[in-house]
DNA sequence: TCCGAACAGTTCAACATTGAACTACTAACG
DNA sequence: CGTTAGTAGTTCAATGTTGAACTGTTCGGA
């Protein structure tokens, strides 16, 4: 086991998580969804209109535009026109999008947790701590 | 801070790290590489072949092909007919490809630092140990 | 009240990605 | 050897992604 430089480290953390994506993608595709709609979805909650989203995402707003059309037409989404601005389209999750997205997160779940089966409890609950600190917004270094 | 499901936490551990790259990508395409490529090229040394990168990547052939087209074509990567496999190219890169995937592994190298600074020495040794082990390729379940 | 800057979202054309089908070659096995 | 199954890599057409430019709306002065 070589030495690991930060990107290195960080390459191999990338690739577990794309391995595992790679892995439950067709289970999920059988609710309905690419896993970047499901990604998306995750999203409306806290982030209801589409300039909102393609930032939260780091996505064009074209992008969004296309795969918010694409959600509506099936019904899980719902656009309504926000009164008060007329600029903004409001999107909510209908009910058929939110059990499409939980049963998604659902597969997603038990794929990571195989995967973290491998760790004791404690070094769960460290993980989880650290990718905590790790992903808060405003950068406070040590 | 909410409860965190495994894929909520993974979710965030994507994002973390989906947001250091969209940081470096800018400084990366400046060395005449998008991050895919600079992916592909390290991944060249131990996957010398089209189809064993494009298992390594999680990638399609096609995909594949034309990268190293283009990768080719400025000038990155040498393609030589195997002796003994009339099938299959060896890509190997030449100096300038070398120095470019280097110099990007840098840039990547420093954006994490600076994102691993806010952990303290050994949290970061508890980090890299447990990445580690999520990696390996047997899985162990304990 | 008017204006200019800024923002939300879309359109469109250029470009990238990819599934399916294909060619060329190798390998296993009788 | 000859046949068949499997692999490497490409082509092509369909689809997805995105930068640039656009429309319509809001907002903050002066």
């Amino acid at each position: 086991m070589g030495k690991s430089s930060p990107g290195e480290l960080w390459t191999l953390n990338f690739e577990v998580t794309m391995g595992v994506m790679a892995e439950v993608e067709p289970e999920v595709r059988e609710q309905g969804l690419e896993m970047k709609e499901f990604f998306l979805l995750g999203k409306l909650d806290d982030h209801p209109y589409p300039a909102d989203l393609a930032r939260a995402l780091i996505t064009p707003k074209p992008t969004i535009t296309f795969m918010v059309k694409r959600l509506e037409s099936v019904g899980f989404v719902k656009r309504q026109t926000e009164t008060g601005d007329l600029r903004r389209f409001r999107l909510t999750l209908t009910p058929s999008g939110r059990k499409a997205m939980e049963a998604a997160r659902a597969i997603l779940d038990e794929a990571f947790e195989r995967r973290l089966a491998r760790l004791s409890r404690s070094e769960r609950a460290e993980l989880a701590r650290i990718l905590v600190l790790l992903s808060e917004k405003n950068a406070p270094p040590r």
